[in-house]
DNA sequence: CATTGTGAACTCATTCACAGCG
DNA sequence: CGCTGTGAATGAGTTCACAATG
């Protein structure tokens, strides 16, 4: 990064959406891509994508545009993914299951590397790659001895602001909350949340605007 | 509404927000609540909560605040989430089962009432409620006969373009898309999508960036 | 000479500050 | 008097427009 500027958020989303684009352009054969191109594919302005990458650095060639390989090496440096990140699931329901078996993180280097669950019934499963449910009692052990950095979410609303505790008493500080609920954390705590419910219901207003319309 | 004014998408959002403190609060035994009240338990700032329900109206009282229930009516009739909406799935794997199981959502009137797939292993496995997992070639009947109005592509990415086409072509214009990629749409049809990679680069950013701290 | 990189202009969103009112 | 409702002020993010350059 160049200097000490703020980064918008939405920023940090594009960046994700260019790496994508610029995984399907590698695959088709692409070796440079202009920022009209790369704009074209994720539907935005290109002196969008220009700004963004301009706030880590200068990555073009002018006249020619970007390489296709090494953007995609840059982007996952900026964003840190060019390395792997354990997780740890607690509530293994559909959506922890869900999570767990999601091709597309661990490829992308999001490793499950264990998985809780409070139900007796759910406790000792096996799962794919030899791992087992465990008992959430022995989240804190499990995060010091499996490195576990980010930890999702996956329970009733009720449950998840003790399990939110619980990982940042074994200070996990990166929490994914699928749980429709507001975890309350302090400022060193990161906490992404994704809520169906909110996002329906966005789409209810806007599909009801536009029937109006 | 009041006037032909654009609305932030971030004050929608946030009216989801509000509607559910409004049932905590209301859970809670409290009749009037206060801007600052509301903003404090959602995080955010009082005139922004003011501002945001100013868009659509005046539902406060001067010198006393917001009658609990009487908000939560007025915000349903905004997001029009007084209503039901019918949902239809495709793809009946962990995703497409978390999202049908999704107590909270069938509470707030989003109903799955089809479910479909392609793979013979699926295809009329049954389902709580009578329902059977349906296959894809049925989408454009069942979209007719139950009234369908929101779709939800939870497939892998490869098979997402094409359900939504699907779903298009059945007049189904508000779609969810869980698959890591972008939908193709003309703007008569609206797509939100819910991208765990992305949302896990944020979150991988964020926390490397507190770490370098 | 096509395309990047970037200050300036513009648009959109949030917060302030206080008038208006129960 | 207290809290809402809202125009004005501020702040953040996007787009424009063009100088810089391989």
């Amino acid at each position: 990064m160049r200097k000490t500027q703020k980064i918008p958020k939405a920023t940090i989303t594009r960046l994700s959406m260019y790496y994508r684009q610029l995984e399907l352009l590698e695959f088709d054969g692409y070796r440079m891509v202009s920022s009209e191109k790369l704009a074209w594919l994720c539907q935005i302005n290109p002196a969008q994508v220009r700004k963004d990458l301009g706030y880590f650095g200068e990555f073009g060639v002018r006249g020619v545009g970007y390489d296709v390989i090494d953007l995609q090496t840059q982007i996952k440096k900026i964003l840190s993914v060019n390395r792997d990140w354990n997780l740890g699931i607690v509530g293994m329901g559909n959506m922890g299951c869900a999570i767990l078996m999601h091709r597309n993180l661990s490829l992308r280097g999001f490793k499950c590397v264990a998985a809780f669950d409070n139900s007796l019934d759910r406790i000792g499963m096996p799962l794919s790659g030899g791992m087992k449910i465990q008992d959430i009692k022995e989240l804190k052990t499990t995060i010091r001895n499996l490195n576990i950095e980010i930890g999702v979410i996956t329970t009733p609303a009720s449950a998840a602001q003790g399990v939110a505790d619980l990982f940042m008493a074994g200070h996990v500080n990166a929490i994914l909350n699928f749980a429709p609920t507001r975890i309350d954390a302090p400022d060193c705590c990161l906490v992404e949340n994704i809520d169906f419910t909110v996002i329906m219901d966005i789409l209810a207003y806007k599909l009801h605007q536009k029937m109006a319309a």
